[in-house]
RNA sequence: UCCCGAGUAGCUCAGCUGGUAGAGCAGGCGGCUGUUAACCGCCGGGUCGGGGGUUCGAGUCCCUCCUCGGGAGCCA
């Protein structure tokens, strides 16, 4: 396909003339040398022009520029050492497409208040596009795992019927059939797919309307839930591991220029391999009450905890089979010791926290019918996901992990707002 | 919802025990032939978040409301 010359592509053309079209990003002058720096999503390049060289009109075109004009900018490709990237255009001519008077978000400080309310604009600065290129590395990542590993990507429902605590949904009305819920996880459908097609996952946005004011909270995010028959906890956790392992390993591998424009130290990075650290939720209290915890046995465990914990690992870890009583009522209770359930969250280093939340899910239909009991859940919205086990109940298990929140380690961020182009708060839904 | 913190120039902030508004950057003009958030000189720019109160006098003290940020809970 023909397309237009990249600056990505420029280095290869030394010598020749091209024409390149992008946004202003910086201009600077020194009395009778200029220099402008022109971005167009696949790189930077400075153009440089010389006054004596270049005719009284293109100056005094190139004089005015402001930042974020969109321009044509025509000229010679030549290397030269003190230019950023080696290369440079020696402008030659220069067409003004569009105009851009009174940019608001200068190359200064700002708050990041006025920085997400011009978050549309926002996106076009050098790290913003270098976290955007990291994110879609990591979904393209995720992606080709699965597509590798033969998983069937199956695309889940968002608007649900309620299906037992309805708070923290988002709710709409549906026509004659009463409200309908914006879906909190795709899980129980890739767990009906999964009987269907062996390996499945979701991927796509998920909702939750919690009132969250935390660095790893959105009301609106990215979770891919794979789903496997005849996987058990353990095998789970082989599956987490590698597929974390890839998708971390892909990212420094395609996306190096990007993390270093982030300034993220990739050390740590780097030692992000099969297998993971392992303990079990007993060992972890444990383990924190010996760090002077004042935590107790059958306590789900908070942030602090979560990032406590991770600190004692130089990679991420799995902490497994919690109590029954702090986690969701599908996870398969644990024959060796009926407390607790055969979970696992996967948690980052570098205080990142959860990234995935997983286990067996239960496949016995009298004991998850008593589940949904003691839970205390609308049985009837619940009959066809019962009916996976009153028809061929087999083992599977399967995981949560949150895109964002990869994102935002892998990248260094120190909020995960900041991987979403258009991130959804509480108190932020514009623009 | 709860606990902290913050709202002063376009942006980021300073402004002491109350005395009548300041800096850097951005913008405008001028200078500079290798800049990297360039630099140097000059200039314009304000209902101090809203309302009420105390006071001779409030950006400053008190009350109240609004907005935003951080954390808790919930979770990915």
């Amino acid at each position: 396909m023909q397309d237009h010359i990249r600056i990505r592509d420029l280095p290869a053309r030394a010598g020749e003339s091209v024409t390149v079209r992008g946004w202003v990003m910086t201009t600077r002058f020194s009395g009778k040398i200029g220099f402008v720096v022109l971005r167009d999503g696949t790189g930077y390049l400075q153009m440089v022009i010389s006054k004596s060289e270049a005719g009284q009109a293109l100056w005094e075109t190139v004089r005015q520029l402001t930042q974020e004009t969109s321009v044509a900018a025509s000229g010679s490709i030549r290397a030269d050492a003190r230019s950023p990237a080696g290369v440079e255009l020696a402008l030659a001519d220069l067409q003004v497409i569009g105009p851009s008077a009174d940019f608001p978000i200068t190359p200064k400080e700002h708050g990041t208040s006025f920085l997400f309310e011009h978050r549309h604009l926002w996106l076009r600065s050098r790290r913003q596009v270098a976290i955007l290129k990291v994110r879609h590395e990591v979904e393209q990542a995720i992606r080709d795992y699965y597509h590798r590993e033969g998983f069937y990507l199956v695309d889940s429902p968002i608007l649900t019927a309620a299906q037992g605590e309805a708070g923290g949904m988002f709710e709409t009305e549906y026509f004659d059939l009463g409200k309908a819920y914006l879906a909190q996880t795709g899980q129980l459908y890739v767990e009906a797919a999964a009987a269907a097609l062996g390996k499945v996952y979701c991927f796509g946005p998920t909702f939750r309307a919690e009132k969250s004011k935390t660095r790893r909270h959105l009301t609106e995010f990215w979770m891919c839930e794979p789903e496997v028959a005849w996987y058990d906890s353990n095998d789970n956790m082989r599956l987490q591991e590698d597929f974390v392992s890839y998708v971390v390993g892909r990212t420094l591998e395609r996306r190096r220029e990007e993390l270093k424009e982030l300034e993220r130290d990739t050390s740590t990075l780097e030692r992000v391999t099969p297998p993971f650290h392992r303990i079990s939720y007993n060992d972890a209290v444990a383990k924190l009450k010996a760090l002077g915890g004042n935590i107790e046995w059958g306590q789900d465990l908070g942030g602090d905890e979560e990032t406590q914990l991770a600190s004692q690992f130089d990679k991420p870890v799995f902490v497994f089979n919690y109590p029954k009583e702090v986690k969701a009522f599908y996870m398969k209770r644990n024959p060796d010791d009926p407390r607790t359930v055969l979970n696992n969250d996967c948690l980052a280093p570098e205080g990142y926290g959860e990234i995935i939340g997983g286990s067996q899910r239960e496949d016995d239909y009298d004991i998850l019918l008593s589940r949904i009991r003691e839970e205390k859940l609308p049985e009837e919205a619940y009959g066809w996901y019962l009916d996976l086990r009153r028809y061929g109940t087999f083992v599977h298990s399967g995981f949560g992990l949150g895109l964002e929140r990869t994102v935002g380690w892998i990248c260094g961020t120190p909020h995960i707002r900041e991987v979403i182009a258009f991130p959804r708060m509480m108190h932020r839904l514009w623009p």
